[in-house]
DNA sequence: CGGGCCGTTGAGCGGGCTCAAGACATGTGG
DNA sequence: CCACATGTCTTGAGCCCGCTCAACGGCCCG
């Protein structure tokens, strides 16, 4: 976390308006909103539970998870972030974090105080819409999340993972929709589609034998992506993608 | 849904003010928005997936649901909602609305059209702040529905969605924290716990053989508080209450 | 070459599901 | 008031998906 650094959030900025048009003095303003940028390693935290968030960040690259660990020390991921998205928005504007946001990879992030947040969206509340805006397709994809961890078995669970993070991945420009670097651990992944890793590393071995895919390592390759779709029973319309 | 009403939006305002603080016009802006009431039965659609939501609705009494269904009938409900909760706020400012959002039961429902609320925001920045956190607010409490699902056993799952419900009950002021009526079937339980009603039936017939609670018909009566919290594996921290 | 991770594979168990029937409520019309 | 229908809840019996425990193999990096 150094030298201030303005033109870092430009590709975000871009996306923000993407999904909602904004005249040129709002984005102006979010353009040079005060933020640091730092260099992350794997693991790291953003925002612990329990901490009162300062900072909203804008992941620049690598990939960040949100998550909380239930009583028994059972981790649940709700989501996984990529290049220019906004993690910790939700975060930030409550007086106390109620889940962790960290590294799942080495990254930059640029971190945004909290108060030059709330200041840009009460001078321009276009722009205040618009970041609400941003948190509500945040939610969209968690509830399709849930959708899928709640009543879809372990097969489904895994091939919409796979789906979903294919069409993430091709929207940020991070890869090829069928050919993609999955940049986790079984682990990891079994915490997000809520299974074993044990459960995971059969899965996605039967999904390949089966033909859906292809994978060395981490590297994914997906073959019959028509039927992983029908497999994972995907529906992209709540990615709300143009 | 006929004739316009002023007041019946004071209860939601007040609630709105006491989690975020705001000034006396923006208070009155808020009070004064355009909004028609109408008397919903039970099992109504306020607002049907892939339909356009034109309005956004705060409950005024009754219990509404919101839901997706996976492509096999599944059905997940993610969130139950009592008087006084804004609903429809994160739909309404998507083009499309990705879930249902239905009546549980019969109840009243204010319907504040979509371009008021954008109208709103715009004018008044700290007013759309204040909303913009209370869908934070109700995306914290979704957080901890979907680990409920994901990595907690049935058992727990339940005994959480009871001590959840006593509490979110009490703060609004329609029951006392230990005894209460749950406004649902067991089949409609089942898809929020994302368990079958069978295992529901049986799963509440042993948490009051224990001693955590004792029922008749759907009214529940909490006996071991501190049991159940802990059986549930609840902490109330995530509800952000004062 | 040794020590961590990480992924794979096997064997057995068990929590929650399925299928099916019966017991209770509630409401409706006669 | 009863007869009946419908929806909800309960209970039983058996099975299977995903979990647990445990061992091994591959890979990376010192």
């Amino acid at each position: 976390m150094n030298k201030p650094h303005h033109s870092s959030l430009a590709a975000f900025v871009d996306r923000v308006h993407a999904t909602t048009p904004l005249g040129a003095a709002d984005l102006k303003a979010l353009l040079d909103v005060p933020s640091t940028v730092g260099e992350l390693r794997k693991s790291d935290f953003i925002v612990r539970e329990d901490e009162t968030p300062r900072f909203c960040c804008v992941l620049l690259s690598g990939f960040a998870i949100r998550y909380k660990a239930s009583g028994d020390g059972g981790r649940q991921i709700f989501s996984i972030h990529m290049a220019n998205d906004a993690v910790g928005l939700g975060n930030s504007l409550l007086s106390k974090a109620d889940h962790n946001l960290r590294m799942l990879s080495a990254g930059e992030v640029a971190f945004i105080p909290v108060e030059a947040i709330r200041e840009l969206t009460l001078k321009h509340p276009a722009l205040g819409h618009a970041l609400w805006r941003e948190t509500l397709l945040d939610a969209a994809i968690f509830r399709e999340w849930t959708l899928n961890i709640g009543r879809r078995d372990a097969r489904s669970r895994i091939a919409h993972l796979l789906c979903e993070f294919a069409l993430r991945l091709e929207t940020t420009g991070l890869g090829k929709q069928v050919n993609y670097e999955l940049p986790m651990t079984q682990e990891e992944l079994s915490d997000a589609v809520a299974l074993t890793p044990i459960h995971v590393s059969r899965t996605l071995k039967s999904l390949a034998e089966e033909g859906y895919i292809s994978r060395k390592i981490r590297s994914i390759r997906i073959i019959d992506w028509h039927g992983l779709v029908k497999v994972g029973d995907f529906d992209a319309g709540y990615l709300h993608r143009g």
